[in-house]
DNA sequence: GTCTATAAGCAGATAGAC
DNA sequence: GTCTATCTGCTTATAGAC
C-alpha cells in the first residue's frame, strides 16, 4: 500500500535518469529494475510496457515545461523592459546550468518526435507556446513604447530560437559566453530602426 | 571486383538513409542487408561491425560539413556586406529544405556525442569552425567599415547559433518565416550602436 | 565476394507461485 | 506487490561452403 507509490516513484525517477544518461534504446528494463533494486516483472505491475513508461515520463516533462512557461508581465515597464528581457534569458541559462538530465532526455524526445507522430503534436504545442511567450512580451513592449513596432514576430522567433539553442549548446559542453550572447541579442533587437 | 565498390557504396548509402529514418538502434544490419538486397554477413565483409559502419558514415558527414563550411570573402564589400550575409543564411535554409536526411542523422550523432567521447571532439571542432566562420566574417566587416566594432564575438555566436537552430526547427516540421527571422537577425546585429 | 547455417546473448513480455 | 522461471523473437557476429 504505502510501498506502491514509493516503488512507482522510484521506477520513474530511476528511468528518467538512466534514459537521460544512456538513451531509451540503450536502457533496458532489466537495467532499470536492477538499479531500483526490484525484479523486472515488478515494473510490469506499474507499467504495461516500456513504451508506456517512456510515455509517462514524456507526459511529466511536458507538464513541467508547460507549467514553468508562463512568466507574468506585471513587473515590466518601459524603464526596465530591456533589463527584464535580459534577465529572463539569464534565468533560463542558470536553470540549464543546474539541470544536467532534463535537456538530454528532452532532446531524446525531440528525436523520437521527428519519427513518431504521437510525441510530435505535444512538442509542437510546447514549442509554439514557447515562441508565443516572446511574441506576447514584445507586443507588450510595443504597447508601452519600449519596442519599435516593426517585425515583432520575427524578432520574437529570433529570441526564442536563440535561447533554445543556447540550451542545446550548453548540453554539448560547449563553453561560450552565453549571457553575453543573449544580452547582445536583446539589445540588438531592441535597437531603434534606422529608417 | 567492379562489384566490390558498388556494394560498399550501396551499403553506406542505404545505411545512411535508414539510420536517418529510424535511428541507429532501430536499424539492424538485417534490415540494411535486406534493403540493399544482400545477405547480412556480406556487410561484415566490408565493415568489421555495426559500430564501424556508423563511424564510417560519421566520418563522411564530418568531411562534407568541413568542406562546405568555407565560403570566401572575395565578393564581399561595404556596399553588399549586409546583403551577402543575408544570402549566406538563405542558402543554408535552402539546403535544409532539400535535404531531409542529413539533419536527422546529424542530430543522431549529436546525441551520440553527448554520451560518447569518440564523436564529441570531432563535432566540437565542427561547431567551433562553424562559429568561427561568422566571427571572421564580422571581423572582416569591421575592417571594411560595414560593422561597428563592439561585441563582435557575441554577435557572431548569435548568428551562428540562430542559423543552426533554424535547421533544427525545420527538421521538426515547424513552419515559420525562417528567411524573415534570419534577415531580422542580420539587420539587428548590423544596426549602429545607440551610444 | 557472397552465401546458408548457426552460435550466443539480451531484449520485451508473460505465467504463475507466494 | 513482488518474485522465479520461462517464452519468443531479434540482435550482433562467426564458421565455413561455394
Amino acid at each position: 500500500m504505502g510501498n506502491k507509490e514509493n516503488t512507482h516513484k522510484n521506477i520513474v525517477e530511476t528511468a528518467f535518469k538512466m534514459f537521460s544518461d544512456n538513451g531509451f534504446d540503450k536502457t533496458s528494463l532489466s537495467m532499470i529494475a536492477k538499479e531500483v533494486g526490484i525484479s523486472k516483472p515488478a515494473i510490469y505491475y506499474y507499467f504495461e510496457s516500456k513504451e508506456q513508461l517512456i510515455d509517462y515520463i514524456f507526459d511529466e516533462i511536458c507538464k513541467e515545461i508547460e507549467h514553468q512557461n508562463d512568466f507574468s508581465l506585471d513587473r515590466i515597464s518601459i524603464d526596465n523592459f530591456e533589463a527584464e528581457l535580459i534577465s529572463i534569458g539569464y534565468r533560463m541559462i542558470e536553470e540549464h546550468e543546474h539541470d544536467e538530465y532534463f535537456n538530454k532526455i528532452f532532446n531524446e524526445y525531440i528525436l523520437l518526435a521527428s519519427r513518431n507522430e504521437k510525441y510530435r503534436n505535444r512538442l509542437y504545442e510546447i514549442q509554439k507556446g514557447y515562441l508565443t511567450t516572446y511574441y506576447d512580451l514584445l507586443k507588450f513592449g510595443v504597447e508601452i513604447g519600449a519596442v519599435s513596432a516593426g517585425n515583432i514576430e520575427s524578432k520574437a522567433n529570433l529570441l526564442g530560437m536563440l535561447i533554445d539553442n543556447i540550451g542545446n549548446f550548453m548540453l554539448t559542453g560547449f563553453q561560450l559566453d552565453y549571457r553575453g550572447i543573449w544580452k547582445e541579442a536583446v539589445t540588438s533587437v531592441l535597437k531603434e530602426d534606422k529608417s
